[in-house]
DNA sequence: TATTGACTTACAGTTAACTCTAAGGTCTAC
DNA sequence: GTAGACCTTAGAGTTAACTGTAAGTCAATA
């Protein structure tokens, strides 16, 4: 009935301290307690721990995740707004990912080059 | 003959207090001085400065892009290290598009849940 | 010649995101 | 009944990467 805070460390890859300071700052909302004050996650918990590790990993700032956590405490009434702020941090996504592809590219292109160098100096130097 | 700080830092991007900052932390090679003791930058510097841009904004950490441009002063025997890092960082970022595409997606789908679930408020309020 | 503006330095301050410490409560096993 | 493992809190400390401030130099311009 519940994983403790060690579990679902375990479980997220986040530390425990990471998880508390999360709940504190309301990156997370307010996990239930057991009846010795402990913390006590649920699935729920976990699944929407997992969503807030995909949008920091994918560069959204923990103060932005926090605001759109902040909306799901709302109810329906704030679906549009939660669902318009994914969608502008997809289009954040798709751009990195353009971005990583050129820069991609233009590291392969630098190491080419230097390949190319260690060519020309290994031929000068027979 | 050169470009000032302020040319450089609008054609980069960076501050002007980032580049010098750079410069002290050996993230820049030293910079040229003109008569006045001002920074004197040039096309090759602008050019390093771009390829730094691209490691840092691809997540090298500038500890790690200040290690490659060292090496980049140590002249020829050093260019198969060079080569190396970039060649460790390239995976890097191929891992990075990855991982991107694939919480992109899991965020579509998030979006997807989202819309789903305004439906259904929409058509229980009718 | 005085002021303006761009530059210089050394060093202090800021921000985000943790990370750790200290002091303490509760439960279980020996 | 005490040792050890687990948890709690408040608040201090750390790290990376800037960002800003203060005091000063220099050259061009009103």
């Amino acid at each position: 009935m519940g994983y403790s805070i060690k579990t679902i460390s375990q479980k997220s890859g986040l530390s425990q301290y990471t998880l508390r300071y999360y709940e504190k700052e309301g990156v997370l909302p307010v996990v239930a307690r057991d009846e010795n004050g402990n913390r006590c996650f649920h699935d729920e918990d976990l699944e929407l721990i997992s969503l807030i590790c995909c949008l920091k990993d994918t560069g959204m700032p923990i103060a932005d995740i926090k605001q759109f956590i902040s909306l799901s405490k709302e109810g329906h009434s704030s679906l549009p707004e939660q669902r318009r702020l994914l969608q502008e941090h997809k289009l954040h996504i798709d751009e990195k990912i353009k971005f990583f592809q050129t820069f991609a590219q233009k590291v392969e292109h630098k190491i080419a080059y230097f390949s190319s160098l260690e060519e020309q100096a290994k031929a000068e130097s027979k």
